[in-house]
DNA sequence: GAAAAGTAGACAGTTTGCTTGTCTAAATAG
DNA sequence: CTATTTAGACAAGCAAACTGTCTACTTTTC
């Protein structure tokens, strides 16, 4: 039942996770965006997607509405998103990425593939093939929380 | 050079670690250890290595030596944990796992593991052999932080 | 062996990211 | 038209991190 491999391949996973978020991290600042957390990527991640509000990412990154607003509000006065009236709510406002916020989201996506990169040169086609496949399998869809 | 499906394989692994925290994080308290975060399991970690101290602690965790302190602090009230003189410097203190401590830091792992062992459940024996496999080629031996 | 420099950890204050609670204005259900 | 829900703002509070400063002890250097 407690079979010995199961916690390495947890602490391995945490530890490749947290390598990962430093390496997004660190590229992001080096390709010029230096003003980011990995949570405002999440949450670029959502509003690139388009007519998001506040709420949603709210919901997407799991914190609430106040929270999602602060982070939003922060984003804005950096310059990354842009908030306009909603059509059909005149409560709601539609978020949107500036160009800063779409190179932004493109200098993370960069990052990411580098480092995944990495991982396809050391392990050869078929066995990185293997791993994607692994993750697809096991992964369930949901929000992309910043936990721990 | 943008292969695409680098950046899913990112979010997967992002997305699975943090899957992983919640179960451990959960599994954790239903066993009866309410009162502990992520970064205590992992201090748990680096306190059970014997003779840490609370510096060591903090340059474990990659946090400060007061944060470290306070952490310690919080653990020691708590009853996981045990200060004792340095035989060999009366500055420092040396940590130790208390029997509730080791008791959690056991929970954490069986925690784990079970999460773990439903990856092995829905791959196979082969398939999970490769993932365990991949991980631990990609991955580099590091402190385990609690990062983002 | 004494003076200088370095280190372990405590204490105090500050920042930050998140929380709950309350409020408004607008939308929707009855 | 009234009642309920909802989007988001405002405020206060909490907790985990930070920097800065201090004391006591060790180690190094002369």
């Amino acid at each position: 039942m407690d079979a010995p491999g199961n916690w390495l391949v947890a602490t391995d996973t945490l530890l490749l996770a947290a390598q990962l978020v430093d390496a997004i991290q660190e590229g992001v600042a080096r390709r010029g965006f230096a003003d980011v957390r990995p949570a405002h990527g999440f949450a670029f991640v959502c509003i690139s997607g388009g007519d998001a509000t506040i709420a949603d990412v709210g919901e997407y990154l799991g914190i609430t509405k106040q929270a999602a607003a602060q982070l939003v509000r922060q984003l804005e006065e950096r310059g990354y998103v842009t908030r306009r009236p909603h059509p059909l709510d005149a409560r709601a406002s539609l978020l949107g990425l500036t160009a800063r916020g779409a190179a932004c989201t493109r200098a993370a996506e960069e990052a990411a593939a580098d480092a995944v990169e990495r991982w396809r040169a050391q392990l050869g086609a078929a066995r990185f093939g293997h791993l994607q496949q692994a993750l697809r399998a096991v992964v369930r869809p949901g929000p992309l929380r910043p936990a721990w």
